[in-house]
DNA sequence: TTGTACGCGTTATCAT
DNA sequence: ATGATAACGCGTACAA
């Protein structure tokens, strides 16, 4: 069971009677070789099913071809399609990841970063928790000494490398999309003030009806602290209004789904005398009842492929001062 | 942003005019050191943050302390599950997880096998690919010369160490309930013969309805290969019996999902003409319209946790015989 | 109790 | 074109 024989360069090069660095040179057909030499050393070393020891390398170029990863929740389906990503991405350039969820708590995050920097990671990717203030807390994160690349929940600075969906113009698209259909009366069940993902949706969602020359009405816009609970009482509440909106746009799909539950209790025809909308467009939601008829969505598969490119050209230029940023346009998805 | 500093053990030594082994010592204090020197090179190593070089031990020991984990499809909540359990029995024995996905394609199971070998890791965890015939493929897993573990998805031997639920002892627990309550027509909406899965799941069901020596209506019990098409077609069969089933159990929760859609569509009100149960109690299902009444939680968490304990009980004993094996009693789930 | 010397597998540098 | 040597950071057997 156990690595049966594990021929080494030095067995290789006693062999065949040449020196070591011969061999590492024949294997690595960079410097020029004599032909006759390399065939016989790349033969030898087929025979004996020779395979590179990546820890002697690893150790030698001070490097370790591991990434680590990040993410809140991986059984968020959003972070399951980025990390898909970012572990495509990452084996076609021979690096590996290791991989660890901060389950939003700030403590656990910085736990689990600090293990991934024992273990000898050339760089992190990470998609900050919800509780993370990253202003004032930058200093633990240089601590680290690894360069670190941010993807979708990033910090509020530039002072990063970062990738991100700028859910400011899907906001923008979507609300349009609906205001071009009629629906006047557009609720906002938005998250956290603090949450950057939440001033860009806010900010979005006031500019497209500003552009309008309309007023926006602020009793149109709620926020949830993602319980079950909160959503259900700000559902609750826009539904009693004199006049309740015909279309309500959840932060995510999982307040989407809280939502439409409470909407449902109150008897009300889900996306037909109120439409929803909503952020992410996730498979699953397909599997329930009413799914939002509108959806944004952020590509997270190729944010993860992104991010890992991104960190792996900081590695390869390490001396390079700018912060790195990409931006991906979101798509707004209509379904019928 | 590159690491600060990174003393090493030389470094302390030189400074504190000691030689780099008794720095090692202090710094494990395992072997017999002064008291004196050892508290001044602790101090020292903490007043220049010194952190121990984990490739160079990792080379030195011969051991990386990573741990592979090939999952078929991490968006699963299944595994997504399963992983997070490993994650966390890993991190609590100070190993780290390099993590691939099959999706469920044998080919690409073993690329990413290949990949973790050469990467150098310890030991691999896995649950199989759904297509994968681990018969006649041993070599393919020897050659590999990592020990093993596989988990949940397990081969059909006992010449292997694996950590599985036993899906015969849920199914058998399911239909005596069902049978208790009085649903006399239980129809089986089954995977693939060739799958262990899928062969546990009938001698359950087979075996809990003989024991009440009733007779197995073969009828009830059909095989979908997992698309939604096959599903559908099961499931209007069904209802098109003379005497069509009043409850139905289906392979997985996905499976649940296409099976409820296309009853609905049929007109069944479901879980009230119609009884579904299923196998897994994913959250998501939670969010759907009809989630199944009742369910088998296979307790993915936990076997994720076990097949780490049990793969470094064999790393540490390498030389031991026996296959490990152990089996995880499933929990029938009733939603009112 | 502490120091010396060596080796893990590989590659880079310098010499030949 | 190839060999010799050193070095990466650490642990450890052996010597003192």
């Amino acid at each position: 069971m156990s690595n049966p024989v594990a021929a080494t360069i030095k067995e290789i090069a006693e062999r065949l009677k040449v020196s070591p660095s011969t061999v590492s040179r024949a294997l690595n057909n960079n410097t020029r070789i004599g032909k006759e030499t390399r065939d016989k050393i790349q033969q030898l070393a087929k025979e004996l099913n020779y395979e590179p020891n990546a820890r002697a390398i690893f150790f030698k170029k001070q490097k370790s071809y591991v990434i680590g990863v990040v993410v809140p929740f991986i059984r968020e389906e959003f972070f399951s399609q980025a990390i898909s990503g970012i572990e495509a991405a990452a084996m076609e350039n021979n690096y590996t990841i290791l991989f660890g969820q901060s389950y939003d708590d700030p403590d656990r995050e910085l736990t689990v970063l600090n293990a991934m920097k024992r273990q000898g990671v050339d760089g992190i990717l990470i998609s900050l928790s919800k509780k993370t203030r990253f202003a004032g807390q930058e200093a633990e994160f240089e601590k680290l000494g690894k360069p670190i690349v941010f993807f979708d929940r990033v910090p509020g600075t530039d002072q990063a490398h970062q990738v991100y969906c700028n859910v400011y113009k899907g906001t923008v698209q979507m609300v349009n999309w609906l205001m071009g259909k009629g629906y006047k009366r557009i609720a906002l069940i938005n998250g956290p003030g603090e949450l950057l993902a939440s001033r860009q949706r806010l900010k979005g969602y006031m500019d497209a009806i500003s552009a309008r020359k309309l007023k926006v009405n602020m009793q149109l816009v709620e926020t949830t602290d993602f319980s079950k609970e909160a959503t259900t009482r700000v559902v609750n509440g826009l539904l009693k209004m004199k006049s309740p909106p015909n279309a309500i746009i959840s932060f995510n799909e999982y307040v989407h789904m809280d939502a439409v539950r409470a909407a449902e209790e109150k008897g009300i025809r889900i996306n037909q005398e109120l439409l929803f909308a909503s952020y992410a467009n996730l498979a699953i939601t397909g599997y329930t009842a009413h799914p939002p008829v509108l959806s944004i969505e952020q590509f997270p598969y190729q944010q993860g492929e992104k991010a890992v490119e991104m960190l792996i050209r900081v590695l390869d230029e390490p001396h390079t001062e700018a912060f790195l940023q990409e931006e991906i346009d979101p798509q707004l998805i209509v379904h019928y």
